[in-house]
DNA sequence: TTGCTCCTCACGTCACGTGAGGTGGC
DNA sequence: TTGCTCCTCACGTCACGTGAGGTGGC
C-alpha cells in the first residue's frame, strides 16, 4: 500500500463519470461521509477508498432505480453489518445473534436482486423489440438496393 | 376490431403503472399528442392505441435513460418515418430517397441499442457483484449452523 | 342525489445544474 | 504572479407530487 494519493473533487468526479456537484449533494444529504476534518472553506480531498465507495454507490443508484433516500439507508444497513463484523473480530458474540444478522444480509441482497432483475428483464423486452425493428429495416433496405 | 373502449386517464394510468399527472405532464410538454378535441374542463379520453403508444414511450425513458426532451426528439422522428411510409403506399418516391430514409432509421435504431447495451451491461455487472456476496453470505450462514 | 373520478391552477420536491463572488494550492 | 480548481450561497431546472377548489359522467 502506497501513501494515499489524496485526490481533489474535481479529480474523483471525472474518474468515475459525475460532477463536483453531485459529490458535494451526496455528502450534504449523508449519502457520502464528509471528508475528513476541514476548515470552512478548505479543499475536500479523498482516497481511493472514497473513489470506490462513491462507485458503487452510483452502480447501486442506477441499477436499482432507488431514491438517494432509501439508497442512503441501504447503505447504512450495509455499513452497520461491517462495524459488527469488525466488533465480533475482537470477542466471540453468541452465534444466533451472528446468523440473525447474516440472515439479515441476506434478506437485504434479495431484495436488490429482485429489483436488478426486474430492471434487466425490462431492458432485454426493449433490446429484443430494438433488435426486431433493425431486422425489419434491414430487409427494407436490401430490397431497396 | 370492436368498438374503441374510450378509456379514462386513471384506467391508462392504472394498466400501464404510472399516475394521471404524470400523463398529464406529457401531453404539456408534447411527448403525448392532446387528446382529440376537447372542450376546457372535459375529460380525456384515450384508446387502446394511446396506451399502446404511452408503454412504448415508458420502455424507451427507462431503458435508454435519456431526458424527455431527447425522447420526444426521438418519437418525431419515428413518427415522421411512419408519416412517409403512409404517402408512400399512395405514390411511388424514388428508391433512393426511401434508401436514405431507411438508412437514417437504422442508425437511430444503432443509438438506441448502444444505450440499451450500455445499461444493460451495467446492470450485469452489478447483478453479478450481488450475487457473489450472496454466495458468501450463504457460506457464512452454513458455517454458523 | 351521492360518490367517484376528472379538471385546472399552482406551489412543493427531488436530484442535481449553473452562475456569482471569493479563497487557496501547484 | 498567473491560472486553475476549489469553496459557499442561492436561484434555476427537470420530472413529476400534492393539495385547493370546482365540474362532470355512471
Amino acid at each position: 500500500v502506497s501513501t494515499a494519493a489524496a485526490l481533489r473533487i474535481g479529480d474523483v468526479a471525472r474518474t468515475v463519470g459525475t460532477t463536483p456537484r453531485t459529490i458535494r449533494y451526496y455528502e450534504e444529504i449523508g449519502l457520502l461521509p464528509e471528508t475528513g476534518t476541514r476548515a470552512s472553506g478548505a479543499h475536500r480531498l479523498y482516497s481511493e477508498a472514497d473513489v470506490e465507495r462513491l462507485r458503487e454507490i452510483m452502480r447501486l443508484r442506477d441499477g436499482l432505480g432507488v431514491t438517494l433516500d432509501e439508497l442512503k439507508r441501504l447503505v447504512e444497513a450495509q455499513d452497520a453489518r461491517a462495524v459488527l463484523r469488525e466488533e465480533w473480530q475482537h470477542g466471540h458474540p453468541d452465534s444466533a445473534r451472528r446468523l440473525a444478522i447474516v440472515e439479515e444480509a441476506l434478506g437485504h441482497i434479495a431484495v436488490q436482486l429482485d429489483l436488478v432483475r426486474h430492471r434487466r428483464r425490462e431492458l432485454d423486452r426493449l433490446e429484443a423489440e430494438l433488435t426486431t425493428k433493425r431486422r425489419a429495416l434491414q430487409a427494407r433496405r436490401r430490397e431497396l438496393s
